[in-house]
DNA sequence: CGCACGATGCTCT
DNA sequence: GAGCATCGTGCGC
């Protein structure tokens, strides 16, 4: 199966492109292997909008946000976490889609090093019934947070800012869900902007951030 | 299960 | 110096 072009991220308006995400898989190949995930949560962040990172004007944090549609946007959080976005629109005007959420199809092992999510001590005294509980809880709880995934995915400042998303490192496969109902509400964890319907996410997917 | 809160460091004002 | 596009823990129910 062939992975996103260009168009496909030029086509769309950033609100457009945040839904059409939905569905896709963000795929992730490094020299630990590869891990991949299903977009199951989005959010917009446009131009005029004043959560967004670009809203004011164009700063070194930022720049990345400037470039052409398909650019990747990785910025630091809360000074020890990281969020990705995938960068949309016309090139030099500065909005991007946040991805929130995967659904991990892929590299899961891999996931669970990188998020240091390994077996616990407490594990060790569980009966297998309990294993298996706790294990598929792990998988919910892998990637279903903005940072969580870039955690789990192996995705960097350093490696990922400002790159292109048509390279091997880093890049998004069309939709496999065929048909899904849509959920759209406000944005999670931002005072500015805060009533305007800029999230989407997968209805009734258990990977999902919050409801 | 849900809610409250502290960690932690960079960016922009 | 304030403010974060968050997460994990700890507590109460």
């Amino acid at each position: 199966m062939e992975f996103l072009f260009l168009d496909f991220y030029q086509k769309y308006d950033t609100l457009t492109l945040a839904q059409r995400l939905l569905g896709c898989t963000l795929v992730r190949q490094s020299p630990h292997g590869t891990t991949a995930g299903i977009i199951v949560e989005t959010e917009a962040y446009l131009t005029d909008d004043p959560a967004c990172h670009a809203y004011r004007k164009k700063t070194k944090r930022n720049a990345a946000m400037f470039g052409p549609a398909g650019t990747v946007y990785v910025y630091q959080i809360y000074g020890m976490h990281y969020c990705v976005n995938v960068v949309s629109g016309e090139e030099g005007v500065g909005e991007a889609v946040l991805i929130r959420a995967l659904e991990p199809t892929e590299g899961m092992e891999l996931m669970e090093e990188r998020r240091g999510c390994g077996r616990s001590s407490a594990e060790g005294r569980m009966s297998n019934e309990e294993l298996t509980r706790h294990s598929a809880l792990s998988l919910r709880h892998l990637c279903n947070g903005p940072a969580k995934l870039v955690k789990a995915m192996g995705i960097s400042i350093e490696e990922h800012n400002a790159t292109s998303l048509l390279t091997d490192n880093l890049k998004i496969y069309p939709s496999v869900l065929k048909e899904f109902e849509m959920v759209t509400t406000t944005r999670i964890g931002i005072t500015q902007g805060a009533n305007l319907p800029y999230r989407f996410y997968v209805a009734g997917n258990r990977f999902v951030s919050r409801k």
